[in-house]
DNA sequence: CAGGAGCCAGACCGATCGGTACAATCCCGG
DNA sequence: CCGGGATTGTACCGATCGGTCTGGCTCCTG
C-alpha cells in the first residue's frame, strides 16, 4: 500500500492531500473517490493502488492530522505552556474558519458528526485524536497547578475536555450561522471562566 | 404539496417521522429516499407527491424542529424559568444521547455540519432554529438580571449562545468518544460558570 | 540495453443514487 | 352508486456510486 519511488510517494501525498481538503469542506459522506482523484490530478489506478478503498482513504487522512497534533506540524500548535498560547490556540482555529469565509467547521467535528455505528475504525481514530488533544491540554492545566497558579480541586483533564468541546461547538454554530462574532464570544466567554481558577495558591 | 385527506396526512407524517430519524441516526447525505420510503412503509409515489425533492423534505424536517421548540413539543423544553430548569434542560440533552447509547449526536448539529456552500435554505433553517433556541435561553438570563440576580454586565445572547455552543460541543465529543460521562462533566463545568454571575445585584 | 518492479490511465462492472411516468386504487360528495 | 380528485405501487430512467481489471508506461538495475 505504501510508495516504493519518489514519483509514487508524491502522488500518494496528493491524493491524501485532495482528500483532506474535500472531507473538510463537504465532508466524507458526500466525496466520491473520483471527486477525489479528479482534484488530485491523479487517476483511479493510483487511488486503488495506494489505498485499499475508502474507508481506508479516510483513516490514513486521520492519521496524517494526528501526526500533525504529536509533532505540532500542521496549523495548529497544541502546546500550550501559557494562558496566552491557550488563547493563541483559541483564536487560530477561528483565523482558520474565517480563512474559509465561515463555510467550514472543524475538520474532526465535520468528520465526528457523520459517524456512525458502523464506522467504529473512523471513530476510534478520531477518539484518538481528540484524546491526544486533550492531553496536551491537560498538560499545561497540570503545569500551572503544580507551579500552584491554579485552583487545587479542578480536574485538568475535565477542563481539557471543556476547552475541545467549547471550540468544537462554537465552530459548528459559527458555520451554521456564518458568524465569526459568535465563536469570538463563546472563546471568550469560556476563557474568562478559565482564567477564574487561576491565580496563587501557596 | 399538503395532504387533502387523513389518510395522506398520516401517510405524510409517516415519512416525516422516518426521514427525522434516519437523518439523526446517519445524517442526511446518508440517507437515501429509498431508505426513508422503506423505514416509512410506504412507497415512491407517496415519497415525491408529498415532498418536491430530498432536499425539501431536510427543509419539513427541520421545520418540524422549530416548530417543536417553539411550542414546547418536542422531547426538550426550552422555556427556561430556573437554573433548575437549565441544568434539567442540559441533562435532558444529555439523557437523550445516552437512550440511543451514545451513537448519535444532537440532530441539528448532526445535520449543520454537513452543510456545504450549496445547501444555504438548510443552513437557513437550521440557522432559524439556533436563533429561537437562543431566544428562548436568552430570555431567561434577561428575566434573572431584571430581578436582580444576574450581573448587569453581562451580555444575555452571549451567554445563551454559550449554552448552545458547550452542549453542541458537549453531544460531539461524548458520541465520538461513546461517553456519556465526558458531556456530563463538560455540562457541569459550564453550569458552574453561569452561575458565578449569579448573585444579589440591587 | 534488457528485464522487471513500480506506476499510471481509463474502460468497465453491478449497485444504488435521486427522480419521473403512469396506471391502479381509494374514497368522498352528489 | 358513480365521477373524479387524492392517493398509492411500481416500472423505469440516466447518472453516479465504490471498486476491479487490464494494458501500457517509466525508470532503476544488472
Amino acid at each position: 500500500m505504501t510508495a516504493r519511488t519518489r514519483r509514487g510517494d508524491e502522488t500518494r501525498r496528493q491524493i491524501l492531500e485532495a482528500a483532506r481538503d474535500l472531507f473538510h469542506k463537504q465532508g466524507v459522506v458526500a466525496t466520491s473517490p473520483d471527486q477525489v482523484i479528479e482534484a488530485s490530478g491523479t487517476g483511479k489506478g493510483q487511488f486503488y493502488h495506494y489505498f485499499k478503498n475508502k474507508e481506508s482513504l479516510v483513516h490514513e487522512v486521520l492519521l496524517s492530522y494526528l501526526e500533525e497534533i504529536r509533532r505540532r506540524g500542521g496549523a495548529l500548535d497544541y502546546d500550550i505552556r501559557s494562558w496566552d498560547d491557550l488563547e493563541r490556540w483559541f483564536l487560530a482555529q477561528l483565523a482558520l474558519q474565517k480563512s474559509f469565509r465561515m463555510t467550514r467547521g472543524c475538520p474532526f467535528g465535520t468528520i465526528g458528526n457523520e459517524v456512525t455505528e458502523n464506522d467504529e475504525l473512523v471513530r476510534q481514530d478520531l477518539s484518538l485524536i481528540f484524546e491526544v488533544a486533550r492531553g496536551k491540554l491537560a498538560r499545561f492545566f497540570v503545569q500551572e497547578k503544580a507551579a500552584g497558579r491554579l485552583e487545587p480541586r479542578v480536574d485538568e483533564e475535565a477542563l481539557a475536555d471543556y476547552c475541545l468541546a467549547m471550540i468544537q461547538g462554537a465552530m459548528l454554530l459559527g458555520k451554521v450561522k456564518r458568524s465569526g462574532d459568535l465563536v469570538e464570544s463563546v472563546v471568550a466567554e469560556s476563557l474568562a471562566h478559565l482564567k477564574r481558577y487561576a491565580g496563587a495558591f501557596p
